[in-house]
RNA sequence: GGGCCCGUGGUCUAGUCGGCUAUGACGUCGCUCUUACACAGCGGAGAUCCGGAGUUCGAGUCUCCGCGGGCCCA
């Protein structure tokens, strides 16, 4: 069957898509295999499957292939991580409708719907692009089944002690309404105003006035020697008129300022450091929804902004305000709005960080590369305060808790009553007061309580299936490694005392053609969508394996996906010349046989090596060097002419061909799913992922073997090149070609030449003369030190004809040197004389070729 | 302000333990449509490795300073 002459992708890849069946990436969890599981990153369902989420997945499922076919029982399950705001603001829009509108369980159920359709839009790109998903652990966030878990997890940590419950100074979003985590905190650099004010007997800069009524006290340095008598003492707080005490504390900066700050609940985090640590009083403001609080008097009700333009407009006309001056600022902001946020104290639930525990965990771990540790345990410990996981959200994970109507307690949920909505459902039993009123909880958990428990969930944890943590890889962006690797880290440990995963993958950003972050504004936006339409999925995934090396950002580049169709065009060339010839009925190799042998295995090595420390550029460029460089241009070249002949030799070359296929089919195939599954069934009954990995035969690896193939593939390629040179088509005959060396078969260099090759031995009549010495500078160096060049120049400048012996002696500087040959390298230059030829030299091979 | 990474031909990129004329891709120039492939083959040109200082016999590689970029954070 003759292959047609153009590599069809798109049709190729659809029917492969179509043929493959789900259940051949299934988990076993009763295999005696190794097993091999993968903690996927869950993604969120916006119904867009983006280039950074296709490039990890690329990465994924090389892994994942490639240890399949090393004989593991691998698990690349698909999560979906579904809760959040981002639905809550769509499902508003696409509604017109606000949250407050219809009832909770409403509003539910329109995230839900909504989620449930981006889901399967995105189903079908993983699909598309040739993930060998594991769809039986598929698990979405929002489902009973795996919320149950959460709620679980919240449980358990609660009863631990891990979780508790406390009026503490979280970080709030005025505008979502809910409090936040660190990590959800943005800084960005923002001009803001000092204000200068008359502060009783003291002056005192701050940027926040509107605060002034929530003052719990004044600080000074307590070296600073302007203040030291007012240490202790109360002053009068302008405009609201209550007495603060004096503090001194060595974190305020005597320069900032007038060296004199205000304490105020809360305008920034080192307010809360003062008021703990100095037990101020708390003060509230401010209220959820950013508007002033009855303390701020006739401010009450307005806006923090509306606050701060009156109160600064008051306090300038009563001659308190004195000066004011430009500041720039970095403002904490909700990472999703933009809003400034406010430091408010509430009650809210709080999971404990014991950076310790998290740090130990997370050097058990295996991080690719080495240095994004670093980032984690930079991050590990800065936090001020514990991980606050209530939401005042309502598409999320509910709390599985309640407060008892009549004494106020908190009820927390028994694990066996899970999964359940405590607004919806009434705790089984009693309070210990004796009441049977509750009222449910109605926060929610923060999103990062649910993925942080991905790695347990797809190990089996808390499921009729054995518990096989800690998992084997997790493989994320770097730009998740404070929350999502730093909350599982801090869950695995705190539920079940052991790391997640063994090793963690980072991949790095995806940037746009012109290396900036791809964003619509800028117009560098790529979706995967576009690249399978003009390349395929193939295409696409080559660029995801050679754009860049693992854990460094990469750009976008169309270049790299035509480049990558062009490989498969050529590896298609290459087994469409095959096809006919191949053969797997052995016999005997010849020296340009063993040369390729001899490279593939040495390939195969190389790739089992850098795939297994996750280098997938490292790997692919290797196989492609090998098969368009080794194998098409040469090996095959080299070989037509015994395959169009007949006998062994063609034999031969039939059985390497065929090896040489097979194993480069294998070796792509985590790579070029589609393209190497459409060849392997060309040459065997199976399917390319279910095959083995191809195994290094070592006693093929032979540097003798190398070396002649490639004293052959030289000698032809200097053929070629003289031909090039003199303007020659590349099957021109040569009239008479002679080589000088020990060679035993010059055959397939004839039939390369197309040309009559006569081997002789020896050397031809010719005169060899030394020419020139050149110092090894390695052993030079080494020897003579600083000396070393001053040698060096004497010896390139010596007489070469001395160095006949094999050493040297000449003066330096009046010093008498001797080097043996292991200091210099003696060229030789070969003199001719007589007849009119052309020699090509290849090492110390010659070629004469007969002039016409 | 701190931490991490990066700065190599026109563009992107490789470069281990410092060691001779720095890898590859795209582009470019010349030749060749050779019974797999012109989305190809063969050959060529093109880089004082961001700047400066230092260590060293020797630095793209190590150290320090500076400039520029990216990311994470305060």
């Amino acid at each position: 069957m003759e292959l047609p002459k153009e590599y069809d992708y798109n049709a190729i890849e659809e029917k492969w898509m179509n043929t493959w069946q789900d259940s051949m990436f299934y988990f076993d969890w009763n295999s005696e295999k190794p097993q091999f599981i993968i903690d996927t990153p869950p993604p969120y369902p916006t119904g867009n499957f983006h280039i950074g989420n296709a490039l990890n997945w690329c990465y994924i499922d090389f892994v994942a292939r490639y240890k399949r076919m090393r004989g593991f029982n691998v698990m690349f399950p698909e999560g979906w991580d579904c809760h959040g705001l981002p639905t809550e603001v769509k499902v508003e829009e696409l509604n017109g409708i606000t949250k407050s509108q219809v009832s909770r369980e409403e509003f539910r159920q329109m995230c839900v719907d909504l989620t449930t359709k981006n889901i399967e839009r995105m189903r079908k790109s993983l699909r598309r692009l040739g993930f060998s998903i594991d769809w039986s652990n598929e698990y979405i966030t929002m489902d009973p089944s795996y919320f149950g878990k959460t709620q679980a997890s919240f449980v358990k940590m609660y009863e631990r002690g891990n979780i508790y419950q406390q009026n503490h100074p979280v970080n709030w979003c005025p505008r979502c309404e809910t409090a936040i985590a660190f990590a959800e905190v943005e800084y960005d650099a923002r001009d803001t105003v000092l204000n200068y004010l008359n502060f009783d007997k003291l002056q005192i800069a701050t940027t926040r006035p509107e605060l002034l009524a929530a003052c719990v006290a004044v600080a000074v340095n307590p070296d600073d020697v302007r203040y030291s008598k007012y240490v202790n003492t109360e002053v009068k707080v302008p405009v609201f008129g209550h007495k603060v005490k004096v503090i001194a504390d060595k974190s305020v900066d005597p320069t900032f300022g007038t060296g004199v700050v205000m304490i105020c609940t809360f305008g920034d985090k080192q307010d809360v450091r003062w008021w703990v640590e100095h037990k101020l009083p708390l003060r509230k403001a401010i209220d959820k929804t950013g508007k002033m609080t009855g303390i701020a008097g006739k401010y009450a009700g307005m806006s923090t902004d509306e606050c701060k333009k009156a109160i600064i407009e008051d306090m300038k006309i009563a001659g308190i305000l004195y000066k004011q001056e430009k500041l720039d600022q970095n403002v904490g902001a909700c990472w999703r709005c933009k809003t400034p946020i406010e430091i408010l104290s509430e009650r809210q639930w709080f999971v404990k960080i014991v950076a310790e525990d998290i740090l130990n965990t997370a050097k058990e771990v295996t991080w690719v590369p080495d240095y994004m540790k670093v980032r984690l345990e930079n991050w590990t410990g800065t936090m001020e305060w514990d991980w606050c996981i209530s939401r005042q959200r309502i598409f999320a994970t509910p709390i599985p808790a309640w407060y008892c109507a009549e004494c106020g307690k908190t009820k927390v949920a028994k694990e066996e009553w899970l999964p359940l909505d405590p607004t919806q459902t009434s705790p089984p039993e009693a309070c210990e007061c004796g009441s049977t009123k509750f009222r449910g909880e109605e926060d929610v958990l923060d999103t990062w309580m649910d993925s942080s428990i991905s790695a347990l969930h797809v190990s089996g944890w808390l499921s009729d299936k054995p518990l096989l943590l800690p998992a084997q890889l997790r493989p994320q962006g770097y730009d998740i490694i404070r929350t999502w690797a730093f909350y599982t880290i801090l869950r695995s440990k705190a539920l079940l005392d052991k790391k997640p995963w063994d090793t963690i993958l980072l991949n790095g950003m995806v940037l746009g053609e012109d290396g900036h972050k791809m964003s619509k504004s800028r117009n560098n936006f790529v979706v995967p969508e576009e690249v399978m339409k003009k390349n395929g999925a193939d295409a696409f995934r080559q660029w995801a394996a050679i754009g860049g090396t693992t854990g460094s950002d990469i750009i976008f580049s169309w270049k790299d996906v035509v480049a990558g169709s062009r490989f498969l065009q050529k590896l298609w060339s290459i087994v469409r010349f095959s096809m006919p010839h191949i053969s797997d009925e052995p016999a005997p190799y010849t020296p340009i046989d063993l040369w390729l042998l001899s490279k593939l295995n040495r390939l195969v090595k190389e790739c089992t090596e850098k795939m297994d420390a996750y280098q997938f550029d490292e790997t692919f460029k290797a196989i492609r060097g090998f098969a368009w460089e080794i194998l098409a241009d040469n090996y095959i070249e080299l070989a037509k002419s015994r395959l169009y002949g007949d006998g062994e030799g063609k034999r031969a070359a039939q059985y390497t061909l065929f090896i040489a296929i097979d194993t480069l089919t294998r070796l792509l195939a985590p790579f070029l799913p589609y393209f190497s599954e459409e060849i392997y069934s060309h040459i065997k009954n199976e399917s390319v992922h279910l095959a083995p990995y191809p195994q290094a035969d070592e006693s093929l690896i032979n540097a003798e073997a190398e070396a002649t193939g490639e004293l052959i593939k030289e000698l032809t390629a200097a053929i070629r090149r003289y031909k090039s040179e003199h303007g020659m088509a590349l099957n021109a005959k040569l009239a008479g070609v002679e080589i000088y060396s020990t060679m035993e078969d010059a055959s397939d260099i004839a039939g390369a030449a197309n040309s009559e090759v006569i081997l002789k031995t020896g050397t031809p009549d010719f005169e060899t003369v030394p020419a020139a010495l050149k110092p090894n500078m390695k052993v030079l160096g080494k020897t003579y030190r600083s000396r070393a060049k001053s040698i060096a120049e004497a010896l390139m400048s010596a007489d070469p004809k001395l160095a006949i012996s094999g050493r040297i002696d000449f003066t330096v500087d009046g010093e008498d040197i001797t080097l043996d040959n292991s200091c210099f390298t003696v060229e030789k230059e070969r003199l001719l004389k007589g007849k009119a030829v052309d020699v090509l030299e290849v090492g110390s091979t010659l070629i004469v070729i007969s002039r016409e």
